[in-house]
DNA sequence: GTTGTTCTCAACCAAACGGTTGCGAAAGGG
DNA sequence: CCCTTTCGCAACCGTTTGGTTGAGAACAAC
């Protein structure tokens, strides 16, 4: 399985019942049963997913007696929107410029100028096979 | 799996590769065949990370005799950033709330308020079982 | 101590994932 | 008209996922 952190939180909230986790543990923490009463699955089910979300650090839990309240971790979701924006406000940018090209091109009709642009980004597992 | 649009889009960024499809393409359109060039895997492979991408709006293709180019869509990455921020936000406002709720208490040692939220978010799959 | 509540762990199962290979379609160039 | 390049489809295979049930740990209350 994916490894690293941000994998396993695109892992944890590509599934629409821990994203309804998410959405009810932002409005006020809750237990594992409190959860459970919303879904009609068991609570060892429940409970599996909550795990998924906490390996993520997209939760936390404490202790209270035999509870296990959850709490939800803003900081793997800002991760995860630093991660998108990135890429977006890059391919943004792309067509802002390629806008820019197209307007040139109406006014001198010459070769594109092909900016040297390298592929400078980290996150990349290269030749690695990740199975 | 799951069916809707949002699932797609976090299930197909949860790949290591497929992230790194997305860094690239940030950078500059690309065919599948100089995508697979950059990794440890078949042609087939990719064409079948880039079909789950496509399908998750994340990317596009266009036609140029018989290569496929490649485009990020923007506006996919811009839709899970609205639904993660809004999460996001929520969890942060209710922990600045917590931190009144302790600033007070200093003052005053009172009962906590417990302030009468409700979970009146949409996006919920509620009682229905998805497989 | 016994009972009840809350929750996790373990084993199991069908379905989906992520890779492979083989084959063929679509299109351009000799 | 072939031949090559580029790419997708289908079948297959091992692993992972997402649910189930059953057993039991941890703790409170009686």
């Amino acid at each position: 399985m994916a490894v690293d952190q941000l994998s396993r939180a695109f892992v944890a909230l590509a599934d629409p019942t821990r994203r309804d986790i998410v959405a009810r543990l932002s409005v006020r923490d809750a237990t594992v049963g409190e959860l459970a009463e919303s879904y009609a699955m068991s609570m060892q089910a429940v409970s599996k997913h909550l795990k998924v979300l906490e390996e993520a650090g997209l939760v936390s839990r404490s202790r209270d007696a035999q509870r296990r309240p959850c709490h939800l971790e803003p900081r793997m979701l800002d991760l995860m929107t630093t991660w998108i924006e990135r890429y977006r406000q890059q391919a943004e940018e792309r067509f802002r410029r390629l806008d820019a090209v197209l307007a040139t091109m109406d006014d001198e009709p010459g070769d594109t100028p092909e900016h040297p642009d390298h592929p400078e980004q980290s996150d990349r597992p290269e030749q690695s096979g990740q199975s």
